[in-house]
DNA sequence: TTAGCATATGAATCTCCTC
DNA sequence: TGAGGAGATTCATATGCTA
C-alpha cells in the first residue's frame, strides 16, 4: 500500500512506479511537490549498421524503439514537453539531473535552459572500464554527462558538501566522478539471462546524486525509471521515490527488485575508503607537457645507447621505433627494459632519470 | 611576409594573424580550403551585461528585468554566424574542435549539429589543478567540455589513432584528458606583470589536438586567436596556423609569441602510423615468389581448420574455395576474418603466422 | 583448492578501395 | 553510385572451465 503525503495541491503517491507516458502522468501529479528530479531520456544514439569486435563478435546494440527519434527537431520536441512537466511539478527549491551522451546532451542542456532551469554544474561520469573503440576511428568514448540545475538562479538548492566531500577522502569533490559501469551482479537479468535494461546505471552513480542534492525523506521522481536504479539507491538511503516507466518489462523487474531493498541503517551510511593506487603516467604526458623537448636527445643509463624523443611520446634511434620501453629493449636486446629508470635526460649539465619527471606529474596529480 | 598556398578559389595567407571580426574574417577566404578549426569562443554568458554581439557591441541588460531569453537568443545568433563561416572554410574532410562550459557548450553543441556537422567525440579536459569552490556551494568546477566534429556523416576526417595512443602508453585513447591548466612559465604576462589573457589555454591540450587530427603541413585556423596557443603548436609541430583575433593588445602578445617559436625537426615529427598505411601485398606474391609452396598446407591459429594453397593464391578447404579471407571466414562462421594473421605455414617445425612472409615483402619493398 | 586460461560483454553515431 | 572484397581492430571485468 502507497504511503501519501498531503501536499498544497493534492495528494502524491509515494514508492511507487506509474505506468504510462511520463508526461501524462507528471501532469496528472500536484504542481511544487517534488525535491529532485533525476531523468535518464533516450540518448537517440542514431546508430547505423552493425559492430563487430576484433574477435568478430557481435556488439549487442541499443536498438529498442523508444530510443528512436526522425530528426533532431522530433527529438528537441520530446525534450521540451519532458521537461516542461518536470519543471512545473517540481518544488521551488528543488533541482534537476538529467544524463546524456554527446549524441543528446546538447540539445537536453539547451532544452533546460530555455525552459528557465539554472545549471549548477555539469558533472562528468568517467567510466573506468568503458567499451573501447574497436576499429580505431574515434576515441574510446568513455564518459557521460549528467547536468545539474536548479529551477532558477534565486533557488535554494539542496546540496550536501561536507558529506560529499568526506565521500572524496576529504577533499573537495570534483565534476567528474570515476564509476565502473554497471555490471556482474548488480546487472539485473530477464527470465532468459540476457539483461534487463539496456542501459542500467551503476547505484554508484545515483548513490552520489542522492547524497549531495537530496535530504533524508525527500522525494525523488524517475520520469524514466527503466528497472529502478533511482529507486533503489533512494530507498536505500530513506528517501521516497516515484517512478514512470513505460514498457511493462521493466515495472515488473524494478517492482521485484525494490521489494528486496532494505533501508540502510544510519551507520551503515558511512563510506569506506580505499588507498588509492600510484596514478599511471604517460611518457608522452611528459612531451605535451613540455617537460621534454620534442626532438631532445635521451641517453641509456648506461651510456651506450641515445635516442630522440618524437613529438607523439615515441622514440626513435638509428631504425627503431617505438615506447621508451620497446626502444630500450631493443637496443639493449633484451625481452622487456622499464624506460622509466632506464633513459636519463640532460638537466642543467647533468643527464638524470626521466622518471624524476614522472615524479614531478605524480606530485602534481596527488590530492593536497 | 607570410607565405601563401594557391588554392582552387583564391589565395589563403598562412602562419599570419588577421585583426577584426571573425565572421568577416573568414568570409573574407576562400572556401573549402582549411583543414582544422579550432575555436575557443567567448562565453560570458551569465555574466549581465558582459555578453558580446557578434560586433563585440555589448548587450544592455536591464539589471532587474534580464531577459534570459533574448540573451541565449543572442548568443545562439552569434554562434550560427560564425560556425556557419567555419563551414565555408573548412575543406570537406576537415573537422573542427571547440571548447566551452556548461555556460554555452549546450548552445554550441546543437548550433554545431544544427548546421550540419557530425560529432565524433565530445572530449572532457580534465583540469588537474582547478581553482576550487571557495564558497562550497557547488562542485568543484573542474573540467571543461571540447566538441570534435566532422563536416559531414560521410567526411574522411584525419585521425591518427596509432600516434594518441603512443601518447597514452600503448593503450587507445579516451576520450577524457587529464591535463594541467595553464601557468607557470607558460601563462602570459602583460607589461603591468598580469596576465595577458584570461583564459589561456595550455599548449598540452592543443599539442594533444593537433596530433590527433592534423599532418604535417595542414592549416589550422583559429577564429578566436587570443594569445595564440594554437599558432604556437601548430608552428612547433609543422603545420600552418591563421589567427584571426579582435583584440590588438591580445594580438600583440601572440606575434611576439609565435616569432621566438621554433618548428621541430622533421623526424621528430613523425609519428606512429597504421597498419592502414603500409602498402598492400597480395597473398598471391607469396606464392609467386616461393616463399609459400603450391600445395602447402595452411593451419588456422586455433588449430581447428587446415586448408591448402593453389596456384593463383586462393586457398581450398573441404567445399571452400577462395581468398585467405573469406575461407577463414568462412570456416569460423564469421562475417568476415583478416586471412594474414588467420592462417599459419609450418617452418622448421613450427607453425607461424603467414603475416611474418608479408612483413618479409615489405621490407624487401622499403627505401633502404 | 587454486592458479591460469578462455570466453563473454558493455548507451557505439566504428573502413576503404576498386570496379 | 553501389556492390563486393581486402583486411584492420579492443580494454576492463566477470565468469567459467581445466589442469
Amino acid at each position: 500500500m502507497a504511503i501519501r503525503q498531503k501536499n498544497d495541491t493534492g495528494d502524491l503517491p509515494l514508492d511507487v512506479i506509474l505506468d504510462g507516458d511520463c508526461v501524462a502522468r507528471m501532469n496528472a501529479l500536484p504542481e511544487n511537490s517534488v525535491d529532485l528530479i533525476f531523468a535518464d531520456p533516450p540518448y537517440n544514439l542514431q546508430l547505423k549498421g552493425e559492430l563487430h569486435r576484433p574477435d568478430n563478435s557481435k556488439v549487442d546494440a541499443v536498438d529498442d524503439h523508444w530510443d528512436r527519434f526522425n530528426s533532431f527537431n522530433s527529438y528537441d520536441k520530446f525534450s521540451r514537453e519532458w521537461l516542461a512537466a518536470a519543471r512545473r511539478l517540481l518544488k521551488p527549491n528543488g533541482a534537476i539531473w538529467v544524463i546524456g551522451s554527446y549524441h543528446n546532451i546538447f540539445r537536453v542542456g539547451s532544452a533546460l535552459q530555455d525552459a528557465g532551469f539554472w545549471i549548477l554544474n555539469d558533472v562528468v561520469w568517467r567510466k573506468s572500464n568503458p567499451m573501447p573503440n574497436f576499429r580505431g576511428k574515434r576515441l574510446t568514448n568513455a564518459h557521460e554527462t549528467m547536468i545539474w540545475a536548479a529551477k532558477s538562479d534565486t533557488a535554494k538548492y539542496t546540496f550536501n558538501y561536507e558529506a560529499l566531500k568526506a565521500l572524496n577522502e576529504g577533499v573537495q569533490m570534483r565534476s567528474d566522478w570515476v564509476l565502473p559501469i554497471c555490471n556482474g551482479n548488480e546487472r539485473l537479468k530477464d527470465d532468459n539471462g540476457d539483461k534487463a535494461h539496456p542501459t542500467q546505471k551503476p547505484e554508484s552513480l545515483l548513490h552520489r546524486v542522492l547524497i549531495g542534492s537530496t535530504k533524508p525523506g525527500d522525494v525523488v521522481l524517475d520520469p524514466f525509471f527503466g528497472t529502478g536504479t533511482t529507486g533503489a539507491v533512494a530507498k536505500r538511503l530513506g528517501r521516497h521515490y516515484i517512478g514512470i516507466e513505460r514498457e511493462a518489462a521493466y515495472r515488473k523487474v524494478a517492482e521485484k527488485r525494490l521489494a528486496a531493498i532494505k533501508r540502510y541503517d544510519r551507520d551503515a551510511l558511512e563510506v569506506s575508503t580505499s588507498k588509492r593506487a600510484e596514478p599511471r603516467v604517460a611518457f608522452g604526458t611528459l612531451v605535451e607537457r613540455g617537460l621534454l623537448r620534442v626532438g631532445a636527445e635521451l641517453r641509456s643509463l648506461n651510456g651506450r645507447h641515445k635516442a630522440k624523443v618524437r613529438a607523439d611520446g615515441t622514440l626513435v634511434a638509428f631504425d627503431t621505433k617505438g615506447s621508451i620501453h620497446q626502444v630500450g629493449a631493443a637496443l639493449e636486446g633484451a625481452p622487456s627494459c622499464n624506460g622509466w629508470t632506464y633513459w636519463t635526460f640532460k638537466r642543467s649539465g647533468d643527464w638524470v632519470p626521466i622518471d624524476l619527471l614522472r615524479q614531478q606529474i605524480r606530485a602534481e596529480m596527488a590530492p593536497a
